[in-house]
Order: structure tokens, then sequence, then C-alpha cells
RNA sequence: GCCGAUGUGGCUCAACGGUAGAGCAGCUGAUUUGUAAUCAGCAGGUUGUCGGUUCGAUUCCGACCGUCGGCUCCA
């Protein structure tokens, strides 16, 4: 006799004990269709094994996120069994589903082309057709091992090693197909029903690189073909979006092979720098911030005293200044304790908040190079404070609400994380403890929500991220801000206190933007290009109708011109659509268009980027409404 | 750095073992135009770099450089 205990409460009893497949199946046909897995007395469990004789059991669907990933996963095993049949000389390695969809890293003598992926593809399909029941087997370690070693998959028979000694050792077979899995898994392979192959990449066995190069696959799958569509959809958009893309469309920035990672930024592209850079400056001067600068490359010496010459050097570059070892900074920190040391400092002095618009150079890999996302000169938002201990959770606060108001601006939404002591690290645990529970008061008292990454810390402090959500959901990781201990002593900072001895601050670093390039890049993307007025190279495009007009739009340009507004007027010989043509390509906000009518009346044409002809404006209206807008920083 | 792909005029792309072609952009001229491409003409490339094979390479081979997709998500 047996138990099941439903969600809702109720209690069904079946004679023996039966799956949670049966159950569904006796609850509604719907039901047993969409069931992707279960969860048996709070545990993922395979919705065709038999559950233990008194059972609490949930059906989840496609729609719950951890079903989601079982059903992604299995559509990887489907996958591995199709690259097993089709090269019988593969060796598996590992298959997991992963946020938008799973890989599996195969190690295969030839390389994988796109060709081949239509063939993995199709036979996929062929065993979802085949509906192969997907079965769990239990082992034991022995028989594990003794099975993979026979069957020569020299990944699988690590992985087993590795697993701790009184982990239940599990198979999942479909077919012929038999692979080391703890599972679960969809029932059978004829209920994964979308899926798409995406990409082949190399990868390292266990993302290490002394380990062997593999080959990745990457796919998706969804429960209906809507969603997959839905899903290339906003692949598609993204491509779109692609920073690269629009950085040379709108002539912004390129990026030289001669300087790889080293952006040049054209004339528009400065026009919007300077806008991000006049906006943080003003909110920086809100909250008293000191701007300073420091140089660009500093004695060898020095680098060894900030630790970055242990900790850091194989991402610096190295010169010499007569016969002396130089680096060229890839951080502003030593620069700003240098600031500190001039002088001699009180504790009436504190905090003393100093930012830096500084240019670092870090020697990226080449491979990791991308657009203005991944550099190896980039400009940092910086600051560092120097406080008294009993200042970190006032000061850290005035971060959290300066990088609120300035994300807000943009309409970016984020995300907060605290990472917590490293097991490799400086400094006391004492101070640790101290220091992030400072910094978890800060939120609490403030009541952000935060997620806590354990040991993610910097070695010299616990710190807090702010991670950018843009308008297609992806995530950034840019403000930071992190407690430090180990500068001031390494630079031996002091300020007299009111006892008159010398005592130790505390430095916070901290960045907004974090790298002012990236957050370029990614306001290129999160606006699609189409920049809010403020931020527009050019706010308003004039375009005459014929020549007659010419100067009547040299008037208005230079009225618009003279109130502050960037305003170009395109007196070529073409015709209006035309010039509207390369405009709205250009993603101007403002077009003026001005003819006959326009003339006579002392008015403009007014069309915007996103809602087309809008009529007749007067002049000094509109430049009254476009002032406003990029005085308040209007978004769309 | 590693694996794979890739590199043709400013941009997007075509072609080929016998010394490259189109569209857009540019320039000139005609047209004076009413809300997303007017017409005609001209000009523009030592086919990423360096080597090799060949009578001959941009095309085949190799090295290098750059670019693109990846290299955390642990059965």
């Amino acid at each position: 006799m047996a138990v099941v205990i439903l969600k809702d409460g109720s209690r069904r009893e079946y004679p023996q004990p039966v799956t949670p497949l049966q159950v569904a199946e006796d609850l509604s046909k719907r039901l047993a269709k969409e069931a992707v897995v279960a969860k048996v007395n709070g545990a993922l469990w395979d919705i065709n094994r038999v559950m233990p004789a008194e059972a609490e059991l949930e059906l989840l669907d496609f729609d719950n996120p951890q079903a989601r990933d079982v059903y992604r996963h299995s559509t990887s095993h489907l996958m591995a069994q199709a690259v097993q049949e089709l090269y019988p000389d593969v060796r598996l390695a590992i298959g997991p589903a992963i946020e938008d969809g799973f890989y599996y890293d195969f190690d295969l003598k030839e390389p994988l082309t796109p060709e081949d992926m239509q063939k993995i593809q199709g036979r996929m399909e062929e065993l979802v057709k085949e509906d192969l029941e997907i079965q769990r087997q239990v082992l034991s370690r022995e028989e594990a091992l003794d099975l993979f070693r026979k069957m020569g998959e020299d990944y699988k028979v690590e992985l087993i090693e590795d697993l701790p000694e009184d982990a239940e050792i599990s198979c999942y077979r479909q077919g012929d197909f038999l692979d080391l899995c703890a599972g679960p898994h969809v029932g059978s392979t004829g209920r994964i029903r979308v899926f798409k192959l995406l990409s082949v990449a190399g990868s390292y066995w266990r993302g290490d690189e002394n380990q062997p190069m593999l080959q990745r696959i990457y796919g998706t799958s969804f429960a209906k073909k809507s969603q997959l569509e839905e899903h290339l959809a906003l692949l598609e958009e993204a491509k779109k979006r692609d920073h690269r893309k629009l950085g040379r469309e709108l002539d912004l920035f390129s990026v030289s092979e001669d300087g790889p990672g080293m952006p040049i930024y054209h004339p528009n592209g400065v026009i919007v720098w300077n806008e991000l850079l006049k906006l943080w400056r003003e909110e920086h001067a809100r909250d008293r911030y000191m701007e300073i600068r420091t140089p660009q490359i500093l004695n060898k010496r020095l680098w060894e005293r900030s630790g970055h010459w242990d900790n850091y050097a194989e991402n610096m570059y190295l010169t010499e200044v007569d016969e002396t070892p130089f680096a060229l900074k890839p951080m502003n920190c030593p620069g700003a304790m240098l600031w500190y040391l001039t002088a001699h400092r009180s504790y009436r002095d504190l905090p003393l908040r100093t930012a830096e618009l500084g240019l670092v150079h870090r020697h990226e890999r080449s491979g990791t190079l991308h657009g203005l996302m991944r550099v190896r000169a980039f400009t940092q938002d910086d600051a560092h404070i120097f406080m008294l201990p009993s200042q970190i959770e006032a000061e850290v606060a005035g971060v959290i609400d300066l990088v609120d108001r300035i994300y807000k601006v943009f309409g970016l939404e984020y995300r907060l994380e605290l990472s917590t002591r490293p097991e490799k690290c400086m400094g006391t645990e004492e101070q640790w403890e101290t220091a992030t529970n400072a910094l978890m008061r800060v939120l609490e008292n403030k009541g952000i929500e935060y997620k806590i990454n354990p040991g993610d810390g910097a070695f010299y402090g616990p710190k807090i991220d702010f991670h950018i959500l843009d308008c297609l959901k992806r995530s950034w990781q840019c403000a930071t801000i992190q407690l430090d201990f180990q500068l001031p002593e390494r630079f031996e900072l002091t300020y007299t206190g009111e006892d008159g001895q010398e005592h130790r601050p505390v430095t916070v670093h901290r960045v907004i933007y974090g790298a002012v390039d990236r957050f370029f890049g990614i306001l290129i993307e999160h606006f699609a290009g189409a920049f809010p007025v403020w931020l527009a190279p050019v706010q308003v495009k004039i375009l005459p109708i014929a020549d007659r007009h010419h100067e009547y739009c040299k008037t208005v340009a230079a009225r618009l011109e003279e109130a502050g507004i960037r305003v170009t007027a395109d007196l070529r010989n073409e015709k209006i659509g035309y010039k509207i043509r390369q405009a709205q390509g250009e993603k101007v906000p403002y077009m003026l268009v001005v003819g006959d009518k326009e003339v006579e009346a002392g008015k403009a044409a007014l069309r915007t980027r996103s809602q087309g002809d809008v009529g007749q404006v007067d002049i000094a209206q509109f430049q009254e409404q476009v002032l406003r807008e990029i005085k308040t920083r209007q978004l769309n």
C-alpha cells in the first residue's frame, strides 16, 4: 500500500508504489503530458521512477526553473547520444544545463563543422521520434568504475574517482546510450520537443588550460516552438544592438589592428563620453569628492610596495626610464596613496573622498578582447575614500546612494552582491568580520536585497558589486565598492587622532561606471544606439527641402547652437526622403524639415526619430523643450 | 594564451591557379525636390603581413598579426 500526498494536501492511495507519472495520468492527461520532473518529499525525482511508499508529490512543468534545467540537461544527453552514434570514437566529458540552454563537451579528434551540427540535430530529432525511455540505474563505485573504464570513458572515470565517498552513483540509459549522471531526467526522449544547436567552441576539460581542449556544442531547448522563436529573436535583437556594429555605424569609436583592445574614440564618441563625465562630475561634486590625477607610469618599487608586483605583474606593461624599471599603471590606487602621503592628515580631515578618472592599462589575454567590453586600455571612474573606521557605514551608504542616483539617469536596474572573505587573503579575521558586518548593516539598514557570494571578496577586503540589467535583461558587473585594509598598511598611511596619536585610516576603492569605456558599450546596446537627447552626438538636424530654404535653415541652426544645442543642417542637394533616411539611420532624436510653408510661417516641421512627422512647431517653443529635456536628462 | 572559424577598396559582400567585381558611401554634373534611397559619370584595392609551392597565387601550403564564437556554470 502506497500513499501519495499532493501539493494541495489531497491524499491518494495505491495498492503498490507508483511513479509520479502514473499519479499524473490519474489526475489529468494534460498534466501527464506537461510534467517534466517531479519533486518527491522535497527532492527532484524522475517522473518514471517509483516513489517511496509514502510520498509528498509535486509535479513540475517547463515553466519551473528547476524543471527547465532538467529538461535542458536531458536535451544535452540526447545530443550526446546522437554524437556518440555518429562519431563512435568520441569520449564524453560533461553536459550541464546553463542559463539559456545547455552544452556538452566532447573529446573528438576531428573538428566539428556546421554540417556536423546539422547531422547531429537531425539524429536528435529521430531519437525524439523513437521516444526511448530514460531509465535511472544505481551502481556501486566499483561497478561504475569498471563500466566506464571498459567503455573507455576516461573523463567519466575521473569524475567518479572525484565523487565523495558517500555519494550515490547513478547512470541514465536511453536506448543504447548510457551516461554517468546524478539526474533527474525527463521520462523519455519523446518528451523533448523543441531544441536547436547553436554553436561549437573550444573549452578546456574542467575549465583548466593545462587540461585537454575539448569541443563544446551549445544548444537550447524549450517546451514550445514559440518559446524557441522568441529566444532566437532575442539573440537576433542582441546582434542588431552589438556595440561594435553600432559603434562603427554611428561613427563613435574604432579599434585599430595596431592597438588591439585600445579603443580610438571618434568625435561623436567623445561627445557622449564627455556628457557621461559631465554627469559624473556634477554628482561627485554634490557629494564633495575632490578630483585628482596621478601619473601614467610609476617606478617599479612603488608597485612592489603596493603589492601589485607580486599579485598582478603578468598583467602589467613595463618600461624603463633612465635605466630604472617603471610600469604603466593597471590601477589608480597607488597614485591615490601617494597623494594622501603629501600632507599630515588629522581626524578632522576625514573622510577624504578623492576621485580620479584614471586611464589604466592591463595586459588582458588576446583571446578575451571584445569591443569596448573587454579592453587593454580603459578609464576607470575611480575614487578612494580615506576614513576613520567609524565612518565606514556612512561612507559606504553614501556611495550606494551615488550609484543609485547615477544609474537611475540611464533607466538601468541593478542587483547587489556582497562578497566575503576568500581563503587566500590578507588582514586579520577580526578585521574581515568587522568590515563584512559593516557592509551588511548598510545594506540591511537601507532595506536593499542582496546576494552573498561567500569567499568571493578581493584578497584585501570584502566588497559590494552592482550588476546592471540592460533592457535585454543581460547582466553586467559595473560598480563596485571594496574595503581595503592592505594599502593603508603597506603605504603606512596615518592620521592624527583626537588623542594626539597616529592611527591608520580605512580605505574604500569604488567605481560607478566601472570602466567608462565598457559602460559606454553597455549604453550603446541598452539604447540600441538611439541615445537620449542629452547624450546624442547630434540632437537636432535641420533638413531644407530646396536651396531657397538654406538661409532660413542656417539662421535656425545658429539660433539653436547659440542656445547650446548640438545641431547640424543637411544642406546637400538631395531629396527630403533621402536626408530623412540618413538622419534616421544616424538616430538623430529631432529633425526639423523646412520648406516654403515653414519659411513663410517662421516655423519648422518637426519629425522625431521614434514618432515620425509630428507637424509644425514654433522654433522658440521647440528650443525650450529640447533644452529642458537636455537639462533634466530625460530618457527617450 | 588555447580550440575552431575568419581576414578582398571607408562599409556590406562577390569571384578566381593566369595579375579582382557589385551595391552603399565619396567626388563631378544634371535635377530644386514635402517625410526612410533622383539620375548619369568619375575615382578608389600591391585581395591582413611575411615566407613557400608553381611558368604564374589574391586563389594552394606554412608562420605571424588581427577579428569572430568560446574556454565559471563540475556526473
